[in-house]
DNA sequence: GACCTGCTGCGGCTTG
C-alpha cells in the first residue's frame, strides 16, 4: 500500500462515490493520510457496493487494486452478522495471501470483520477455528479450496451460506492455465452447492483483450461483466539492445569439456572455461548495475546461477561486498526472502538475477533498471518485467543482451540469419506499439477434468453421470466437452480404475481414484517432480530434480555460490554440500513447448526487409543486424519462402510456433526428416520433395488435425493426461499446439 | 528452447 496517491482528482476523498463508503471505512482512509482515492478505487465503489454484477479491476502493479476491491466490500460487510464466511479472496501465492492478510487486517479490525487465511502453512488450529465459527473474509489458495471441497464437502453449505462476493487476485496468472480452469470449476461447483450465483471481482495487471478476461471470470456470461480500467499511461522508456559475438561452437565445446569442474580454484577469466561472451555480458552488467538496485532476467535457472556466480566473483575481485543474488523456483524460501528483503530495504546496493519469479506478485520496491539477458519468452512477459522499473515518475530503463554465433564457412542458414537478435528487435517493436500476446485459449483441459470429476465424487460421496456432466461440462468450465465425449472419457477412467459404477448407476471412486484423492498431492492441478533437498551446515539451500546425477565429489554452483557434494542420502533425498572453490552450473529439468505468436514472426519478416537501424541498438547489434539483413537479401527471402542450401531445404512460413509445428508434422507425415529453429523449418532432401509434400497437404484440404498428432512422441503433458483416452488427448493437443488452417495458408504462400 | 504455483492426516515423539 502506498501513501502517495497519484490521482489528479482533487475531490477524490470527498467525492460522491467516497461518501457511499461506510463511515468507519472513510475514517480508515483518512487515517492512512490519503488525500484522495485513486481512479480505480473511485471507479470500483459503485459496482461493488451494488453487488449484482461481476467486475474486473485492471491496473498496473502497486496501483491500489486490493483496496479498490476491499473498501466497498468492507463497507458491505461492516454490519454483517457472523455464522458464515462473507467474502472469499483467492490468491495464487501463499506469500501474496500473507501480504494481503497483513494489509486487510488493519482495515478490518476497526470494522469488526474477522480476516482468516487458509493455505498449507497455516496451522490446523486456525483452520479448525474458522470451521467452528465461520465469519468475515477468507483468504485462500485454489489448492486449499480444493481440499475444502474434498474434506469438508458436507459442511460447505454451512460455511458459505452467507457468501456475498468472491475476489480473484492476479487474474492474468490464472487465465488459460490448468490451475485457472480448476479455479473456475471450484467456483462453479460452489454456486451449485449454494444454489445461487455469487458476484465475482477479478483483479489484474492491464490485459490486452478484456473480453477474454471477462469470459474467464464468468464462463458463458463475459458480456455482462463490468470492466474498470486504470487510465494511467506508460511513462518514458530508455532502451538499449546490446549485441555480442559468441565464439565458434567447437571452441565453446572445448571450453566446457568434462574436466572443467575438477579444475580447482577458478583463476582469472576465461581460464576456468567459461565462454568469453558470457563474461563480456557479465562485465557490462557489473559495470552498469554496480552500486544501484536492479533486476536481471536471465530466462533459465541455469543462466541465473551462471550470472549470479560470475557477478559475485567480480565483486570479490574488485574487493567489494557482494551485490548480486540469484532468485529462482528451486532456491529455498529462506534464500529467496533474504534476497527480496535486501533489495526492498535499499540500505545497500543490491541486484537480483532472476527467472520469472520476480515478474509479479512480490513487492520488491522500485528498481533503477531492468536487464534482459537473451530473447524474452514473450512480449507480454517483457512488458510485465518492464513494469518493475521506473515507478517513481522517472523513466523506465531496459537493457537487453543478445549473443549471436560467430559465423564460419559452414554456419547453417538460420544461424546466419541471427534469428534471436531479429526476434528481439521484432518484440521490442511490438512492445513499443503497445501490442502483446493474448493469454492461451482453446485447450480442453482434460487433465483438470479428471481431477474435478474425482473431486466432485469425493465431495458428495458419489454422483450420477448425468449430474456430473451438467455440473462440470454443460454449464461449467468444460463446456467444450460434448456429451458423447464425456461418455467415452468416463469409460476410459473406468477402464483405468479411477472410477467405478454402482448398480444404480452412481459413479464412485475406483481403486486407483481412491488412492489419488486420498493423497495431498491431489489438490494441485499441476504436476510436480521428485526432488533432492540441498543442505549445507544444517541449512536448506533449495532443491534439485532427482534425475540430476549428483554423487560425492561433484562440484556445483547453486544459490550463486560454489559447492562440493559431501554426501548423498538417497533414502531421505538429501544432498549435503560444503563450500568449494570450484563449481559448475547444474542442469535443471525442462519441459518447454514454445509459443511464439504469429504476429512476432510477421514482425520479424518486416525487420529483415527494412533498411533502418533502430536507434536503441549498440554498435555490435547494428553490425549483427546488418549481417542478418545481408543474408536475407542474398537469399532473396523477401521474394521466396523456400530455398535449397547444400543437402538441406529451408522453409520460411513467417508464422508462429503452432503453424511451424503443424507444418513440421505434415512434412514428417510424408516421410521427410524435419528440424525447426525458430521461424525456419530445415528439411533433409530435395526442394522438389518438400514442394510435393506441401502440395499434397494443400490438396488434401483441411486434414483432421488429430491425425497429425500420430507423429508426436508424447502428448501426455499435463498431470492426469495418462488417464485420458488417446483420441481425446489428441484433440486437446491439436487445440493447444497446432494450427491447421494457418499451416494450410502458409503452405499455399510458400508454394506461390 | 522455459518458467512458476501448491498440499493433509496421522503416528511418534516430547513436554506440561
Amino acid at each position: 500500500m502506498s501513501s502517495h496517491p497519484s490521482s489528479s482528482d482533487p475531490s477524490g476523498a470527498t467525492s460522491s462515490a467516497f461518501q457511499r463508503l461506510h463511515a468507519q471505512v472513510q475514517r480508515w482512509v483518512w487515517t492512512q493520510g490519503w488525500k484522495e482515492l485513486r481512479g480505480i478505487q473511485e471507479a470500483a465503489i459503485a459496482p461493488i457496493l451494488e453487488g449484482t454484477h461481476d467486475v474486473i479491476l485492471s491496473a498496473s502493479t502497486a496501483s491500489g487494486k486490493t483496496e479498490a476491491a476491499f473498501l466497498p466490500i468492507c463497507s458491505r460487510l461492516a454490519d454483517a452478522a457472523g455464522g458464515s464466511v462473507r467474502a472469499i479472496y483467492v490468491g495464487p501465492l501463499k506469500a501474496l495471501i500473507n501480504d494481503q492478510f497483513e494489509r486487510l487486517d488493519g482495515l478490518c479490525t476497526g470494522l469488526g470483520i474477522p480476516v482468516h487465511r487458509w493455505h498449507g502453512d497455516v496451522s490446523q488450529g486456525h483452520k479448525a477455528q474458522l470451521l467452528k465459527s465461520p465469519a468475515g473474509i477468507l483468504l485462500i489458495t485454489p489448492e486449499s479450496l480444493e481440499a475444502l471441497f474434498i474434506r469438508q464437502g458436507s459442511s460447505l453449505v454451512g460455511l458459505f451460506s452467507g457468501l456475498e462476493v468472491i475476489v480473484i487476485d492476479e487474474l492474468h496468472a490464472f487465465i488459460g492455465t490448468e490451475r485457472g480452469c480448476q479455479l473456475q470449476s471450484l467456483l462453479h461447483r460452489l454456486e451449485l452447492t449454494l444454489r445461487r450465483t455469487v458476484p465475482r471481482v477479478g483483479l489484474s495487471a492491464t490485459l490486452g483483450d478484456m473480453s477474454l478476461a471477462a469470459e474467464f471470470i464468468r464462463p458463458g456470461g463475459g458480456a455482462k461483466v463490468q470492466l474498470c480500467n486504470s487510465t494511467a499511461g506508460g511513462g518514458e522508456l530508455l532502451l538499449q539492445l546490446r549485441g555480442y559475438r559468441r565464439r565458434a561452437p567447437d571452441a565453446r565445446q572445448l571450453a566446457s569439456s568434462e574436466d572443467d569442474s575438477n579444475r580447482g580454484p577458478g583463476g582469472p577469466e576465461p581460464a576456468d572455461g567459461r565462454p568469453e561472451d558470457e563474461h563480456d555480458v557479465g562485465a557490462h552488467l557489473f559495470k552498469t548495475l554496480r552500486g544501484t538496485h536492479n533486476l536481471v532476467f536471465a530466462n533459465s535457472r541455469a543462466n541465473v546461477e551462471l550470472y549470479a556466480d560470475l557477478l559475485r566473483r567480480m565483486c570479490e575481485e574488485a574487493r567489494l561486498p557482494n551485490e548480486f543474488f540469484p532468485h529462482h523456483g528451486n532456491l529455498s524460501k529462506e534464500l529467496r526472502e533474504e534476497a527480496e528483503s535486501a533489495l526492498k530495504a535499499k540500505q545497500r546496493p543490491v541486484s537480483l538475477v532472476c527467472t520469472t519469479t520476480l515478474e509479479m506478485g512480490i513487492d520488491v520496491g522500485a528498481v533503477q533498471s531492468i536487464a534482459q539477458v537473451g530473447v524474452p519468452p514473450s512480449v507480454a512477459s517483457l512488458r510485465q518485467r518492464l513494469g518493475r522499473s521506473g515507478r517513481k515518475g522517472g523513466p523506465a530503463v531496459l537493457r537487453m543482451y543478445l549473443q549471436e554465433a560467430e559465423l564460419t564457412s559452414t554456419s547453417p542458414l538460420p544461424d546466419q540469419l541471427r534469428v534471436r537478435l531479429v526476434q528481439s528487435v521484432a518484440m521490442l517493436d511490438l512492445l513499443l506499439t503497445n501490442w502483446f500476446e493474448p493469454p492461451a485459449s482453446g485447450a480442453y483441459h482434460f487433465s483438470t477434468l479428471v481431477q474435478q470429476l474425482l473431486s466432485l465424487i469425493a465431495q458428495h460421496g458419489g454422483v450420477k453421470a448425468g449430474e456430473a456432466f451438467l455440473a462440470l461440462c454443460h454449464q461449467g468450465p468444460f463446456a467444450r466437452v460434448a456429451r458423447h465425449d464425456f461418455a467415452s472419457f468416463l469409460r476410459g477412467l473406468g477402464q483405468r480404475e479411477l472410477i467405478s459404477q454402482s448398480s444404480d448407476g452412481t459413479l464412485l471412486l475406483g481403486r486407483v481414484g481412491e488412492r489419488l484423492v486420498n493423497h495431498y498431492s491431489f489438490y494441485a492441478a499441476f504436476a510436480s517432480v521428485e526432488e533432492f533437498r540441498l543442505v549445507s551446515g544444517g541449512r536448506t539451500l533449495g532443491t534439485m530434480p532427482i534425475d540430476q546425477p549428483l554423487f560425492v565429489g561433484t562440484y556445483l554452483i547453486f544459490g550463486g555460490r560454489r559447492w562440493r557434494v559431501l554426501a548423498v542420502q538417497g533414502d531421505e533425498k538429501v544432498v549435503e554440500l560444503e563450500p568449494a572453490p570450484a563449481g559448475r552450473v547444474p542442469m535443471f529439468e525442462s519441459t518447454g513447448v514454445g509459443g511464439v505468436h504469429d504476429r512476432v514472426r510477421e514482425q520479424m519478416r518486416s525487420v529483415y526487409a527494412s533498411d533502418t537501424l533502430p536507434r536503441y541498438l549498440d554498435a555490435r547489434a547494428q553490425e549483427l543486424l546488418t549481417e542478418a539483413r545481408a543474408t536475407f537479401r542474398r537469399w532473396r527471402l523477401s521474394e521466396r519462402a523456400i530455398v535449397a542450401s547444400g543437402r538441406q531445404v529451408h522453409v520460411f512460413p513467417w508464422a508462429g510456433d503452432a503453424v511451424v509445428h503443424t507444418l513440421a508434422l505434415a512434412l514428417r507425415a510424408h516421410g521427410l526428416a524435419v528440424e525447426t529453429l525458430g521461424p525456419v523449418l530445415s528439411v533433409e532432401g530435395q526442394q522438389s520433395d518438400v514442394e510435393s509434400a506441401l502440395r499434397a497437404l494443400v490438396a488434401a484440404g483441411e486434414p483432421r488435425a488429430e491425425s497429425l498428432t500420430r507423429y508426436v512422441a508424447n502428448m501426455a503433458l499435463e498431470k492426469h493426461d495418462g488417464f485420458v483416452p488417446e483420441e481425446l488427448l489428441a484433440r486437446d493437443y491439436a487445440a493447444r499446439y497446432l494450427d491447421v488452417q494457418g499451416a494450410l495458408r502458409a503452405a499455399q504462400q510458400v508454394l506461390q
